[in-house]
DNA sequence: TTATTCATGTAATTTGTTACATGATTCT
DNA sequence: AGAATCATGTAACAAATTACATGAATAA
């Protein structure tokens, strides 16, 4: 039996605070990873689907508030899963960043595009980061103090690359976009 | 006609420095994206006959050393469609980053636990930054300082997170593994 | 002589998104 | 009455990886 997918695990993992329906499992995953670990509910019910055949989690039709759902609920089994899968050591990250793709190829641009575009892609990271800010804090649990740990992590990291496209900015100012090679210090005297 | 792809727009980009065979381009993407951007042959070979049929490359097969191999070329409409995608506003970045979505169910983990989880991923990331570091820096063309940009943000990018994780451990050692709730600044007084 | 590097390509599979399809309930 | 939200699900498509398949030239 192969291991379960990241996005297999969160979804096991959000069933870890109680029971819940695809459509609210949907909604804890935009309220904290959505922006890293995204799942539309084209993946969401297949897996939920998948997993309840594999018996990892059981599940039941309920009428909550008038209103016709499915709750998921973990079982013995899948929360042995999920625990096991928790004491892995975790996957390396992988990023897909076009901007930073872009910089190889930028002596093609003239001066003038490459600190338009760095400037416009500041810019973008701002906006990001605030549409971050604006998530509202996850709390399936009180005193749960993990759950912020997520959205403090993404807040830092865009802090990072501003600060690091910024810095890019000046010092192409500085040289009228037009780069300088660098001396490589150290290896030889 | 749909846009091309990054990846697709990468391999454009490895030919914009000249003639290049798909063996040569996955060379020079392991060299300097392939941490964050990769393809493999199963991806570079189709895309290049893709990029053939659309008159985006021309092709040519050269014997180099005793060596049969099939050289792309970048066409003049080929360099317009690269170009024309440089001045585009890039793509938001993507992460994927099974650590940090941990981090969200970390209550399920004893305090020890969590402790061990953490040491663990910054002595992997420790070394995946030396990986980074020993990458040989690509130098294409001399005078290109923006090749070498790429690899620098890597470095930069990964001292961010040990920095980070690094600061998470302190804290969780302070208490003994078990993270207490913070207070929640500014809001109401 | 044998392992490595150079070199190209296809087929099957995986993983996931987007769009479609449907319909009930609640808020305005 | 109509818009928004709650709620579930499938089908078509997209993008990319892995494994397979092949073979020549070179270095040890």
């Amino acid at each position: 039996m192969s291991n379960n997918t990241t996005v297999e695990n969160i979804i096991l993992g959000c069933l870890s605070f109680g029971p819940r329906s695809g459509y609210e499992i949907k909604k804890i995953i935009n309220m904290s990873s959505s922006w890293f670990y995204n799942a539309s509910y084209g993946s969401i019910y297949p897996i939920l689907k998948k997993h309840e055949e594999k018996g990892l989690v059981s599940s039941e039709e309920v009428i909550d508030n008038g209103r016709y759902k499915r709750l998921y609920q973990m079982t013995d089994k899948g929360y042995k899963a999920f625990h096991a899968w928790m004491l892995q050591s975790p996957k390396l990250m992988t990023v897909k960043y076009e901007m930073a793709v872009k910089l190889m190829f930028f002596a093609k641009l003239a001066p003038e595009q490459r600190i338009q575009q760095i400037e416009e892609h500041i810019e973008q990271l701002r906006l990001f980061k605030q549409e971050l800010e604006e998530i509202e804090p996850w709390a399936e649990h009180e005193g749960d103090s993990y759950q912020r740990l997520i959205l403090d992590w993404g807040e830092n990291l865009y802090d990072f690359l501003i600060q690091w496209f910024s810095q890019l900015l000046n010092e192409l100012q500085k040289y009228d976009g037009d780069l300088p090679q660098k001396p490589k210090d150290g290896q030889q005297l």
